[in-house]
DNA sequence: ATAACACATGAACACATGATCATATATTCA
DNA sequence: TGAATATATGATCATGTGTTCATGTGTTAT
């Protein structure tokens, strides 16, 4: 497999950039972004979730699958509701600088 | 429209994440993600890009394209061939997080 | 001018994806 | 146990996306 240094020093190969392909697609969804956007303030069960995006429990669920396939968002239950939080120490920083980019070419 | 305080401190509104969002879709596809990659390390032209990849010149034309109405690489002209490099701080940055991320999840 | 080279682009096709609807699973409470 | 609540999931369908093929546009050199 074909091993490159990148300008910061680590190392790349295909079946890594197709991970990090993977992981772009995730964050390439409104609806993710949003559920995303909403769980950095604060953990929130599927039917807030639902709530405050105005979507439909299932289309919530469906997209909460995708996330937690992709780890980015872990799930622990208490009683009947499923309770979601962010799992990944990294989503700030990226979402950071894709708002900065998105800030200043407008 | 909604406005909100992230935990940035950015303003966020649902148009912003959208713009998001799309910044992302445009990150989310291995043969974009390759190209960007590509050209970290130097300036090249289609052909090049074309050769590196091994893939088709009208594959990497079209999404050279896709990264072109995404303001994220820039094209020059110099002689018969067009010249791409990265215009955009924001995606080394970027790059970097979603690699840790990716190489810690595994 | 015209042939050759480099790149861009439109059409078409196969495949991926996101929302909805219906239904299944899991938990609590009467 | 059975009803109600909360969530997950499979099927379906409309739409989006990436590649290929064919062709168009722009540049250089003879």
């Amino acid at each position: 497999m074909k091993q490159e240094k990148d300008t910061n020093g680590l190392p790349v190969s295909d079946q890594h950039l197709d991970q990090v392909a993977d992981l772009f697609r995730v964050f390439g969804d409104l609806t993710r972004v949003r559920l995303i956007e909403a769980l950095f303030c604060c953990d929130l069960c599927v039917q807030d979730l639902s709530a405050t995006l105005g979507l439909s429990q299932s289309a919530v669920s469906h997209q909460l699958r995708v996330l937690r396939q992709a780890r980015l968002v872990r799930a622990r239950r208490e009683g009947k509701s499923m309770i979601y939080s962010l799992d990944d120490a990294h989503i700030e920083s990226i979402f950071r600088y894709a708002k900065e980019h998105v800030a200043e070419s407008e």
